[in-house]
DNA sequence: CGCTCGATATTCT
DNA sequence: GAATATCGAGCGA
């Protein structure tokens, strides 16, 4: 028995407080190879929520443009969009009744099934380098913009997000790769507390940024 | 290691 | 015409 799928009540909730939620999930994506039915999966490591009017930094902030529309419409939906001339990037809709808009960007996978595939769609070998960072993950799972919009709380589709554990620990840190808004702490990471030490999840993306944190447990 | 820099196309001004 | 929610090669220490 596959465990529950992620519902529009999930992602019906705060922007920031799903994108908390989110670390500890699992992201799916089931793919056909000569008829077989293939599983790609791997644990939400690290998240970014991105918002409306009070968030520069948000694609949303200026309003409702082609690229961005999805933000502003139903939640649990993917937001895939297209930056640097080179890579996707991967989001999920979310936000309360009374937020405009908001999506949250999976920056960080930890690779759990089919990891041949993924090695295979990065054209590289190292794990470690598979899924720490957003343009990486898409890449792995072989999500492009044919896959915007789409709707992640239905199994019958071939993406979506699954329940995963509760973490021992998450971190709250500042945004990275933006140039505005950068003070705000709506950038969650796995972590792990053992014997008074902290342990960042190894599939974070890797930036001087981590060092400074806020400690944030779930429930 | 860590830092700098170029590639590359879509979007918005 | 400028900016970009990035990545990896190539450098130097």
């Amino acid at each position: 028995m596959d465990p529950p799928i992620l519902t529009y009540e999930f992602f019906s909730r705060d922007t920031n407080v799903v994108a908390k939620k989110l670390i500890g999930t699992k992201l799916v994506k089931t793919i056909r190879n000569n008829n077989r039915k293939i599983t790609l999966s791997g644990i939400i490591v690290e998240t970014e929520a991105y918002g409306y009017k009070s968030d520069e930094a948000s694609h949303a902030y200026r309003g409702m443009t082609t690229r961005n529309m999805v933000m502003f419409g139903p939640v649990g939906r993917t937001y895939i969009y297209f930056t640097y001339g080179n890579h996707y990037c991967f989001n999920v809709t979310a936000k309360s009744k009374n937020q405009i808009a908001g999506a949250v960007l999976i920056r960080g996978v930890e690779p759990k099934e089919g990891i041949e595939y993924m090695k295979d769609y990065r054209n590289l070998d190292d794990i470690m380098l598979l899924t720490n960072g957003p343009g990486k993950i898409t890449q792995a799972f072989g999500i492009d913009k044919q896959y915007n919009n789409q709707d992640l709380t239905n199994i019958n589709n071939d993406l979506y997000i699954v329940k995963g554990f509760i973490p021992n620990l998450v971190l709250a840190t500042k945004r990275i790769g933006i140039k505005k808004s950068i003070h705000v702490y709506k950038r969650y990471i796995l972590a792990s507390k053992i014997e008074n030490k902290i342990f960042i999840n190894q599939f974070v993306s890797k930036k001087k940024e981590n060092n400074h944190f806020h400690i944030c447990r779930l429930l």
